[in-house]
RNA sequence: UCCUCGAUAGCUCAGCGGUAGAGCAUCCGACUGUUAAUCGGAGGGUCGUAGGUUCGAAUCCUACUCGGGGAGCCA
């Protein structure tokens, strides 16, 4: 009798029978001896058939299989130092589950526009899995961590009737006889939330309708978007530091074999600690220009800025306080200056890009009616908005979190496509 | 929207004015420790589309289509 198992848990049963059920990942056969590389979503495992062992029926059967045949496999589960695992498992049977026939992803190189259209296959290979793996492990990492400290997860619709920040472009779409967009971010909605538990976030994917097509960018997203009552500025950013420390410190607590998997440098990731360093966007503009940037007072940084101010350091770097002209409406001015709002942007080291935008929010009514008019925004469709100011408005503060852009940075890869199962990008809905 | 690069076998690419090529994959054969296994053989192509130049175009020119990278904008 053979106990059914998976590849993650047969060091268990050194020495016993299981039995496995999974997907033939690579095959190398030798005439009387074949090597069956198993995968089943948990790992990797070599089979070995030797001919004179298993009998002319299995070792055909063997032989039948091809790339990426689904199979069930018993055999004796024994230890091997050539192992990558650690141990390999003796054929004792095979049942071929269905034989798949010129699998296309070979395990020579391949294009990314061939391996986009195939990405329902190419999430089988191990680097893909091990993405998808420390996607959920910072999924975990965030809840664990807000849930921790008193916030309560509210949902935001994804059918909106307005924007929410009035520059980027949205998905228009029909809400039966009236005109609704995609939600391009869940922020206005959290405020009313925090108003109603207190400490709230959101979790769930963001819609832009923009033609960006670079390695940081995609058309559908996940934000996190925490907002806090009575938090300013300042507490705000200590979250966030803390926030994303937690998460880099849960990747590299639960994600060792993942990080080896994509060759990711852990030790550049073991130095992300909070405090995270600190510019005001006055500061950065001067250093922009002692380094030969063509760069006012006024102006808003460009990818290139970005990466040249967050390179200097080996964690991510707050830049604060940014001009109140270019940044968005609901912004609390810094009571002292208030040509600049109190808010952050979080940049990622290594070129990633920001990573986390936030700010305090304007409670006051007056001065909130006052943007309204000047950015000519709607007040019929922001009128819910603009309640929350009229009946018990407290100081809050509140950021979102891009979640594929933070995967990227943690794992080192080249593309965000590479963060998200099945990425919506620029002239690609397919598959 | 702009800049830039590309499109040749199922895949990755070479060929850049004179008979369409290689490696891998597939199929057949050999091999008892392979790990992108190796070795021998076979099949596989309107050279993205349309026009133009030329005795002759995968190759040069024009337009278009599709895609990659970047800028802007953003998480």
């Amino acid at each position: 009798m053979s106990t059914k198992t998976t590849i993650a848990h047969v060091g268990d049963f050194a020495g016993q029978a299981v039995t496995l059920e999974g997907w033939l990942y690579n095959k190398r056969s030798s005439g009387k001896i074949q090597f069956l590389q198993v995968r089943d979503g948990t790992g990797f495992i070599q089979c070995v058939a030797v001919k004179s062992e298993v009998g002319e029926e299995v070792f055909a059967a063997c032989d039948s299989l091809t790339q990426e045949s689904s199979l069930r496999v018993t055999g004796l589960v024994r230890a091997d130092d050539r192992a990558p695992g650690g141990y390999e498992l003796t054929v004792q049977h095979v049942e071929a589950i269905q034989i798949s026939h010129e699998y296309p992803i070979t395990h020579k190189e391949h294009g990314v526009d061939f391996l986009m259209e195939h990405r329902h296959l190419w999430l089988r290979v191990p680097r893909q899995r091990a993405l998808l793996r420390i996607r959920a492990e910072v999924e975990r990492a965030v809840a664990d961590f807000l849930d921790g400290h008193g916030f309560t997860r509210v949902d935001s619709p994804a059918l909106t009737p307005s924007s929410c920040e009035d520059t980027t472009e949205l998905f228009q779409t029909q809400y039966f006889d009236q005109e609704a967009y995609l939600t391009q971010s869940g922020q206005m909605y959290m405020e009313a939330a925090a108003m109603a538990l207190g400490k709230v976030y959101s979790a769930g994917p963001a819609f832009r309708a923009e033609k960006s097509k670079t390695r940081r960018h995609l058309i559908e997203f996940w934000m996190i978007e925490p907002e806090m009552a009575f938090v300013e500025h300042e507490e705000n950013l200590k979250i966030q530091e803390q926030f994303v420390a937690h998460i880099v410190k849960h990747v590299l607590n639960h994600c060792e074999s993942e990080l080896h998997t994509l060759g990711r440098d852990i030790q550049a990731l073991s130095r992300v600690e909070a405090p995270f360093p600190r510019m005001s966007y006055d500061e950065a503009i001067d250093w922009l220009q002692k380094h030969d940037f063509d760069i006012q007072w006024g102006d808003d940084f460009g990818s290139p800025h970005e990466t040249a101010l967050a390179n200097q350091f080996d964690r991510p770097l707050f830049i604060e306080r940014y001009p109140t002209a270019i940044k968005a409406f609901y912004m609390q001015p810094d009571p002292n200056r208030p040509e600049v709002v109190l808010c952050a942007d979080m940049l990622a080291p290594e070129g990633y890009g920001e990573i986390i935008g936030g700010s305090q929010r304007i409670h006051d009514y007056a001065l909130l009616k006052q943007r309204f008019e000047e950015h000519k925004l709607p007040e019929d469709t922001y009128a819910w908005y603009l309640d929350l100011r009229k009946y018990g408005s407290v100081p809050h503060s509140g950021f979102g979190l891009g979640l594929e852009r933070t995967i990227a940075w943690i794992c080192g890869i080249e593309h965000i496509r590479e963060a998200i199962a099945f990425p919506r990008t620029l002239y690609r809905l397919y598959p």
